[in-house]
DNA sequence: AGCTTGGTTCGAAAAGATTAGAACCTTCAC
DNA sequence: GTGAAGGTTCTAATCTTTTCGAACCAAGCT
């Protein structure tokens, strides 16, 4: 199921609450910073906690794209997931840059 | 009962997470942005929702408080409520500008 | 074809957050 | 004093999130 296109809202929709709510968890945040270096594959992300149930993870990246934090776009037999950053320093400017510093 | 202090953490002990948790609900973000302004009694906080019950103000004022975002201290029948600026901005360099900018 | 890998979705249980009434405490005004 | 104004705390109900197993799907390999 790696073959369909996810929903992501249009950055002009994204409301700043959904983002600092996506971003106020310990583990997705993690997710955004391993990600804030360029496009990782989704099986990469959250190494620090390798005995992550599947579907945990799953729904931690579901919350990050939902709040238009993350684009995740199939690839191979997998996912690549990225920081959606230009949109989101347009739409929020330099929120995250200030979460990621901290 | 407004006559004895309420517990604030020190700055170093506030977490991203927590100041984020806080600031992603509209109408504890709304009392952010009433505050920025400068301090206020908390009967003036929250205007634009004249009808909220005062125990649930109450509730959001705590979780502002104990986030670290917000300093609460007794004010002859009432509280004066104001913004941990300075501190925040130096914990969190930037980070409550961009969200109240946007 | 068949198996493995990577990932989604559904469903249910557990945990946590929100909302609000009620009881209570102080301070101020009369 | 008495009363009203301003807030906290407790408690309970409700709602939302989180967590994870199970079932499933698609792609790639052999």
């Amino acid at each position: 199921m790696a073959t369909y296109e996810l929903e992501h809202p249009a950055i002009e929709d994204v409301t700043l609450t959904d983002v600092l709510f996506a971003l106020s968890d310990p583990a997705r945040l993690e997710i955004v910073r391993e990600v804030a270096d360029g496009p990782l594959d989704m099986a990469a992300c959250g190494a620090t906690n390798p005995d992550l149930p599947k579907s945990t993870k799953s729904h931690l990246m579901k919350v990050l794209r939902e709040a238009g934090i993350v684009r995740n776009v199939p690839n191979g037999r997998g996912r690549l997931v990225s920081l959606r950053k230009d949109e989101l320093d347009r739409r929020f400017p330099g929120l995250l840059d200030s979460v990621l510093r901290s």
